[in-house]
DNA sequence: CGAACACTTGACAGCCCTCAACGTGAGTGG
DNA sequence: CCACTCACGTTGAGGGCTGTCAAGTGTTCG
C-alpha cells in the first residue's frame, strides 16, 4: 500500500500523537503558529487539516512525476528524495527533505508534481490537502506567511546549488548544509548519519559517485573529518565552513 | 535618483495609463484577475496598491543586495537581472525578467534582499508592497494562488539551471526560454535582440563567455541559427529544442 | 556460502576554463 | 568628418578538473 502514488493513496491514517495545542513539535509549521500566536481556533483547524500518513519504508515512492498535485507534506520522521528522471535514463536529485522540512511545494506551478520522491527511510509524513490549506491560509495570515517564507526558501537552496563550484565546495556545502539542518532539530551538528547512497550525494551535487567518494577521502586525509561507510563526524567545522561559503554566503 | 536602492526609492511615480477595469495587460497579475474573475472592487484595491516605478536606465541598481525586502516587482517595460557578488568578486547572475515577469520574490525568507537586481536597458516596473499584497492575498484568493504559483515557477526554473548539462544544452535551453517567454508576450519566437551581454549570458549559465561565443558560432556553422551582435535568429526551432529538450523536460 | 550491491581506487580522456591576442562597433572630442 | 578610446566580442593555444571506464574490496542478504 505505502507505495501507491501519494496524492490517490488511501492514507494509513496513524493515532494521534499530538494533543491540539502543541501539535506536533517537529511540524514545519510549528514554528509560525507559536511564534505568530496563533489562536487556539486557528490551530485546531489546522490540526484538523492534517493527515498522519506512513511508514514508508526505503525505496517506497511517495508521489510520482506526473501525478496530478493535491497535496503538500511535512517530513516527521526519516528523509525524504526528490529525483526527476531524463529522457536518458539519468537520475537528478532535486533535494534531500528532513524532519521538519515540506516537499511538494514546486509543484504548484502546473498542477502535477514535477518530481518523484522516494523515502531513503522509514519515512512518517504529514500530509495537507493544498487547496485546503490555501483556504485556511486565507483566514490564517501566520500560516500563508510560512507558505511564502517556504517557497521562497526553495529558491535560494536551488540558486545556490545552480552556481558553478568545485567539487570539493559542493561536497562541503553539502555537509555544513546537513549539520544545520540536523542541529537545528536538536541532533548533534558533528556527528551524523548519511541516510542517503553516495549516488544519490552525486546525483544531488551533480559529479560522479567517484569524485564524491575521492574529496570524501581527501577530506580525510588532511583531518577535516572522519567518514566509515554512511556514518561522519566533523572534526574542523571551521575549515569546512570555509570552503563552503563562497556558496552559502555568496 | 533612479538607482537608489528600490526599497528606500522615493518612487517617481508615473501617469497612470491603465484604467481600473483592465488593468495594465503586461501585468504578471492581470491573468490572475481575469481568469478568476475577480470582482470590480478587488480589480480596484490591486491596482491602488500598484506604484509604477521607472523608468530605470542600462546599470541602475533597482534594488541592493542585503536591503530590507519590502516590496516585490513586475516588469513593464526592458530587462531585469538578478545577480550576486561572491566573495571572490565573481558574478553569479539568477535570472533574466522580462516584461510581465516579477522580481524580488526569493527575498521573503530572511526579509532582505539576497541579491542585487540590475536593469540591462530601460525598465519600468509595478511595485507592490509586500506586506500589503499579503494582506489582500488573504482577501481575494485568485492574488494568492498567483503568489504561490509565481514562487512554485522560479524554484523549477532554478532547479533546470542546476543540472549538470552541456554547454550546448544549456545555450540551447536558454535560448528556447526566451523565445517561449518572449512570444507569449506577443513578440516573435524567432527573430529577438540579446538584452544582455554575453558575460551576463555566461555567468547566468556557468559558462565562460568564450564558451558562450563559440557555442554561438558552431550553432551558426550548422546553420541552426544566426546571430549578429545581439540580434538573433533562430532557423531551426526544432533541432535547437531537442537540444534543449533534456533540460526543459527533464 | 554465494550473489548482488555499494563503495573505493586507479588510469585515461574529454570538455571547458584560463590566458592571451585580435577585431569591431559605439561614443567622444578635436 | 575623422581619429581615438574603450568596452564588448571573437578566436586560438594550452592546461586542469572531473567524468568515464575498469577492476577490486567489503558488506548485506537470501
Amino acid at each position: 500500500m505505502s507505495n501507491l502514488p501519494f496524492p490517490r493513496l488511501n492514507p494509513q491514517v496513524l493515532a494521534d500523537d499530538g494533543d491540539e495545542l502543541t501539535f506536533c513539535s517537529t511540524c514545519a509549521f510549528s514554528q509560525a503558529c507559536l511564534s505568530h500566536g496563533m489562536d487556539k481556533s486557528a490551530l485546531r483547524e489546522l490540526h484538523v487539516l492534517v493527515e498522519h500518513v506512513g511508514p514508508y519504508h526505503a525505496g517506497d515512492r511517495i508521489f510520482a512525476e506526473g501525478d496530478p498535485f493535491e497535496a503538500i507534506a511535512a517530513v516527521r520522521a526519516g528523509t525524504v528524495k526528490t529525483r526527476m528522471i531524463d529522457r536518458d535514463g539519468h537520475e537528478h536529485v532535486l533535494g534531500f527533505y528532513f524532519p521538519g522540512e515540506v516537499v511538494g511545494l514546486s509543484a504548484i506551478d502546473g498542477h502535477r508534481y514535477p518530481c518523484d520522491a522516494i523515502a531513503l527511510d522509514t519515512v512518517m509524513l504529514c500530509r495537507f490537502s493544498f487547496p485546503k490549506i490555501s483556504v485556511l491560509a486565507t483566514r490564517v495570515p501566520g500560516i500563508q506567511a510560512e507558505l511564502f517564507r517556504l517557497l521562497s526558501r526553495d529558491i535560494g537552496r536551488a540558486t545556490q546549488l545552480a552556481g558553478d563550484w568545485s567539487s570539493d565546495q559542493r561536497v562541503a556545502a553539502f555537509l555544513i548544509g546537513m549539520s544545520r539542518r540536523l542541529s537545528a532539530r536538536g541532533f548533534s551538528a558533528t556527528r551524523f548519519q548519511l541516510t542517503m547512497a553516495r549516488t544519490d550525494i552525486a546525483n544531488y551535487l551533480r559529479l560522479a559517485p567517484e569524485t564524491v567518494s575521492r574529496v570524501l577521502r581527501r577530506m580525510q586525509n588532511v583531518g577535516l573529518l572522519v567518514v566509515d561507510r554512511r556514518e561522519v563526524e566533523l572534526l574542523d567545522l571551521v575549515r569546512i565552513e570555509a570552503l563552503a561559503a563562497p556558496i552559502r554566503r555568496v
